[in-house]
DNA sequence: TGCCCGATTAACT
DNA sequence: GTTAATCGGGCAA
């Protein structure tokens, strides 16, 4: 059984934490799967949340780390990040793909779809497949109902541009697992 | 206060 | 390929 991730795990640089996200399990009540895409948001970057100083919907980021930061998106879906560094630093990492493992039958209830690949492929996605609200926001990432299990020691990381975007498109902060077939969308750049 | 846009997705043509 | 759904935040007035 994989050692559970703790707060230290989330306590180093953002751009160190998120390549080293990749191929961990993400559990959210015994429902999840291997974490397959990522991307880094660090408060000097203009396409981050907590760039502009921190308001009612960013105030988890501006915390400590291992807790969820969970946002409306375009006011229809949730998103899930994970605070890193150190509090005041602002940073974060959006969880985009899931290959599922854990509670198939209910991801395919909550998210209506059979196809494996449609359930935990973007991160509205796999926050409905999960069940996870803005209820769960700034819940502890090292506490039940969540569980991040640690990867195997190899695993193969490729990066590119992140997705849906407008500013800092040009850095390659999106990290994936080599080969899966459940991103959101396909990694052009296979650096790394 | 009002208007525009966005770390998205599904359902269209 | 385009568009609607729907709401928090930035910014002009």
């Amino acid at each position: 059984m994989p050692a559970l991730l703790r707060q230290a795990f989330f306590a180093r640089s953002v751009h160190a934490v998120a390549p080293d996200l990749i191929g961990a399990t993400l559990l959210f009540a015994n429902v999840g799967g291997v974490i397959v895409e990522v991307e880094a948001y660090h408060h000097t970057d203009p396409a981050a949340h907590s760039f502009r100083g921190p308001t009612e919907r960013n105030a988890v980021m501006f915390g400590p780390p291992g807790f969820a930061y969970v946002y409306r998106s375009y006011g229809i879906h949730w998103c899930l990040n994970v605070v890193c560094e150190q509090a005041g630093s602002a940073s974060a990492v959006l969880i985009r793909a899931l290959a599922p493992t854990h509670g198939l039958a209910t991801m395919r209830r909550r998210r209506g779809v059979k196809d494996e690949r449609l359930l935990c492929a973007g991160p509205g996605r796999l926050c409905e497949a999960l069940g996870i609200t803005g209820a769960h926001n700034g819940h502890p990432l090292g506490k039940a109902p969540f569980r991040v299990l640690a990867r195997p020691d190899l695993v193969e990381v490729v990066s590119g541009p992140r997705i849906g975007i407008t500013k800092a498109v040009e850095l390659p902060w999106r990290y994936g697992l080599k080969g899966s077939r459940f991103f959101s969308k396909p990694f052009t750049d296979t650096r790394r």
